[in-house]
DNA sequence: AGCAAGTGTCAAGTCGCTTGACAAGAGGTA
DNA sequence: TACCTCTTGTCAAGCGACTTGACACTTGCT
């Protein structure tokens, strides 16, 4: 077996965790989110969710990493489709931006109201988002050269075009100014005028 | 919540204890299941298996109850579906004989040669089925009195009568000597001529 | 006889969940 | 302001469940 039955039973403690919460904020908001309401609805002693969580930041930061991941498998996934660079990063960007109008966590991040109880929520998205670039631009960058050998950017070039389009497409997430289609054209278009320079 | 998460991971690793087991018995047989080849199937240690079933003959225990779990589920739910005693009994004797020729544990442990390692399996119809007449006598009788409080029985004749059936039922399985109809048919016919008979 | 494989059992250890408790902060009320 | 309640974060003790490693025993094979 690839893992223990330990270990699937843990994660799948988490997972009861943030889908409870996820409940919880879909029926009165993040700020009724209370880590006894949370235990309750597990069927866990508060003190498990500390331990499994952290804090009630903790909890947030989770639930914004498990969302990430989702959007990463949407992104993995349109990548693969496409047979051109241009058209797969357009793809997985409007992917990205589609997801980010319709998931609640998201939803529920970005329109928090800061000064209230809901800061915790949206400084994950801002000062606290490093590791979400980080590990968003890891999995565009390796799905980026197994599909991709021959692109014509050095490793460094690479990692800082990569980062770039996550930035972007982070961006139009929290502050969305167009559709997502014009967006994610946008930043395709962006790319693919660096390529043709990295080309010529 | 209904059950803590303790318990209900506790029921889960005996769930995979038994589906592991019909697995293994479905590729090479009973005589095939390893106590060591189950827990890793599983994905836990030897130990594990053993404190969680007791020897082997108590994973064959624990298989048949299982099935004979789902038997009774078939039954209640049948018992329910119609609006004459004669017809229930009749529809769910149809549904346990039907299963017992499609169960792979039923066909196993039926099948299972005397004299061999199969031997541990055999005895559980034969010598070790009190547990099972038991438990479904106990079922029906219950699901009976609730969807028929008027029959013209005492309580005693109901269980002199119920666990007939369920002991014609099991000999049908064990040792089948006509389609399920017909053997429904019969059980249902014995059972019919008794209300007429306590009627009077 | 020797060996390999399987069973049943034990003790010690680790890990995760529970229980009960406490200090500290935020919000509401007399 | 003082008081009360709710919530958070943390701790220690305890227990249950899985792991690891070991041992004696049986069975089948060579």
């Amino acid at each position: 077996m690839t893992v223990s039955f330990r270990t699937e039973v843990q994660g799948m403690l988490r997972d009861r965790v943030l889908d409870a919460a996820t409940q919880l904020i879909e029926e009165s908001g993040w700020s009724s989110v209370t880590m006894t309401k949370l235990a309750a609805a597990v069927g866990v002693s508060r003190q498990t969710i500390h331990t499994e969580v952290g804090t009630r930041h903790g909890l947030a930061q989770a639930l914004a990493l498990r969302e990430l991941g989702r959007f990463l498998d949407v992104v993995r996934e349109r990548l693969a489709a496409e047979t051109d660079v241009v058209e797969s990063v357009r793809s997985a960007c409007l992917g990205a931006l589609e997801m980010g109008e319709s998931s609640l966590v998201v939803r529920t991040i970005v329109t928090s109201v800061p000064s209230e109880q809901d800061a915790d929520l949206l400084t994950i998205l801002t000062t606290e988002s490093g590791e979400i670039v980080e590990t968003a631009s890891l999995v565009l960058r390796e799905s980026l050269v197994e599909l991709y050998p021959d692109l014509p950017f050095t490793e460094a070039e690479l990692a800082v075009a990569v980062e770039a389009v996550v930035r972007l497409v982070l961006s139009a997430i929290t502050r969305p100014s167009k559709p997502p289609a014009q967006a994610a054209d946008d930043i395709a278009w962006i790319l693919e005028l660096a390529l043709r320079g990295a080309r010529s």
